[in-house]
DNA sequence: TGTACATCAGTGAACGCGCGTTCACTGATGTAC
DNA sequence: TGTACATCAGTGAACGCGCGTTCACTGATGTAC
């Protein structure tokens, strides 16, 4: 199925998976074209064979970062999910651990830049809305029995604005506003909600 | 008690408020030193009369902006609760309000930075805590009961949350969402908590 | 298998622009007598 | 009340730096025969 790539297709990625991590380290526009290419491994000039502008890698960035959070936390969900306790359990207990109140760069690109997202150029937002999108539609199937999407939206705003401010405080009250808030998410998800 | 001030500070106070708009609406880099003077009315050759960096006036933006926010809130929800209904359902149905989500300029400064705030120099990271510190306690004197400050930072972390991906989203989904947390966090916190 | 040439991916210098900061200067305000 | 001078708040030009983008060029890879 998958052909070998070419030499410029890997050079594609690792660009974009170093501006995955970037943005989400340093914001949106924290790191320059030329600090991304370098830590790419090649030298700013080449840049534009590979891309139309710099909101063009941004966009492919946010694409790739989005999914392979959602990769990496299923994952871990699925391996936690052995040791018993709810999917949902799961999820909130990585979410909103503590290593990813630490880890910026390869966490969720959401909590990472939301209150810049709404600032951006148009393509870049809109690729904003199908991230929240994806990340609203994990949490929905993580819910016990048939949650709505209203109720995964209300869930998901909880968990990326707990990291956020969890980030700002830092430290111990970082730490006690995480656990506050898993405490609060599985007792109340417990079960499937009776509407 | 308060003398009259001088022409100096009351250029000052204007810079300040400027900027507190200024970075709300398009973040902490969004707006140069040249813009604001020029919105207060002033040149930006000036600028250095009043403020040792511009980190310095960040400082007293994000201060004059939380405080603003703080008060104008109360202000709405004391309106309201002459119509009746608890003080958190007013809290909530302001701070959820769809004009808020419309306007960032004057709205809450933790919604409109909170993702930014950890790359910031620690002059600037440490006024974003006593920020979040405030609104947690405002949160938590409207809460019924005896609320702790752990359910008052739950709460924060929801409305601050459900706000920024509204704004992300947008339109009729964003509306939905403000909607849908309103309902929530009304619904459970209708009575003082059971510990 | 070897040679000649075309294409491709990447290099590095340069351009233009915006921004934070500095500084010599100016006009207005306030004070001494 | 009026004049001379000092201080104060603000002006506008300039500096240095970083960044997105462009472009002529180079060395490597691939293809034709």
């Amino acid at each position: 199925m998958s052909v070998s790539p070419s030499r410029k297709e890997l050079s594609h990625a690792r660009i974009v998976d170093v501006a995955s991590r970037a943005i989400r380290r340093a914001g949106y526009r924290g790191v320059g074209v030329a600090d991304i290419m370098k830590e790419a491994g090649l030298t700013h000039g080449g840049f534009y064979a590979h891309f139309d502008s710099r909101d063009a890698l941004v966009v492919e960035a946010m694409a790739k970062a989005g999914q392979d959070n959602i990769a990496s936390l299923t994952k871990v969900v699925e391996r936690r999910l052995i040791q018993g306790g709810t999917r949902f359990q799961a999820l909130v207990e990585t979410y909103l651990h503590e290593t990813h109140m630490e880890r910026t760069e390869d966490g969720c690109i959401i909590a990472a830049l939301s209150s810049e997202m709404t600032r951006q150029e148009d393509v870049v937002r809109d690729e904003a809305r199908r991230r929240v999108d994806a990340m609203v539609s994990m949490v929905q199937a993580a819910l016990p029995g048939a949650a709505d999407e209203g109720e995964a939206a209300v869930v998901t705003a909880t968990m990326v604005g707990a990291l956020q401010l969890a980030r700002t405080l830092g430290g111990k009250a970082g730490r006690s506003l995480l656990a506050q808030t898993r405490q609060t998410l599985i007792e109340r998800h417990k079960h499937a909600t009776h509407h």
